[in-house]
DNA sequence: TTATATTTAGAGTTTTATATCTAAAAATCT
DNA sequence: AGATTTTTAGATATAAAACTCTAAATATAA
């Protein structure tokens, strides 16, 4: 569904969410060996997520990431949109370019309903509901990789 | 959420099952210029298909491929193993191998939820289904690419 | 039996995604 | 000011996906 980099983007939001502090920053490296990414690869993502303003990040000693706003005003799509864009919300299942409402390839009905849940989930989530969850047990995130 | 290669195989099952008949074959030729797929690449996505026996070929003219069963026999979830496999359908939303019902990622819940829905859709619709939807007018597959 | 139409197969290319390496820039601390 | 820690950035490398090219194999038909 989504690409590994995005995959990547996620986990490290979230992972900033749920360990940041008003005093401290989450550094690159952190996250990294925490969640198992490649450092330079994940630099390149947070970067991104900078540009997009998602994060903001600090040079030097005790510098690092956080969340540019509470996590209860992020949702996840903006994280995906910063790093695969929204073209997987719009694209057929089956792979026809021109397939909409009007002239609907054979899934077309099915497959987008479904396309709306994942966008509404992913619109409606916020990185607070999900550290929410793991404060709560219903959802471990002790795992790497 | 699917590779271009499973996207062209869709699709190419698809049109042999909405034009094949007992006399005629469908070509490669005739699939890749209709749908606007790059010929030899097609090519190597049919032989998965024959592989997998969903497809037979015949070589020599008048050869071609047709279904290798009839089409309410075939469900599209058939098509999307042959060649991008389930994985998938397991996958977790947010990449954590280790995701599961005992280990939940954050958005385990909701997102195993529309995985089923996915795999509910590809697994219950048949190529007939599909074509059906054709003749009704209900879909319309008159679009390249 | 020869020419033709078609699939099959293998090698090669291009593009994109993923990953690594090195060094510069900026901030902090001593 | 100098040493250290951290992000930023650019260049390079590797791998996988997408695509192309060429030729062999096989079947049909004239």
């Amino acid at each position: 569904m989504f690409s590994a980099s995005c995959h990547y983007g996620l986990q490290a939001m979230f992972y900033i969410a749920s360990h940041s502090t008003e005093e401290k920053n989450i550094s690159l490296n952190e996250i990294a060996s925490d969640k198992n990414i490649p450092q330079h690869f994940l630099s390149k993502i947070l970067q991104l997520l900078v540009k997009h303003k998602l994060l903001i990040s600090m040079k030097g000693p005790n510098g690092g990431f956080r969340l540019s706003r509470s996590p209860e005003n992020i949702t996840l799509i903006e994280i995906v949109k910063a790093i695969d864009g929204l073209d997987i919300f719009n694209q057929c299942g089956i792979g026809f370019r021109e397939c909409n409402e009007d002239d609907p390839c054979p899934i077309h009905t099915d497959y987008s309903r479904i396309r709306e849940h994942v966008q509404n989930l992913f619109e409606t989530k916020t990185l607070e509901a999900l550290t929410e969850d793991v404060l709560n047990g219903d959802s471990l995130v002790k795992f790497t990789k």
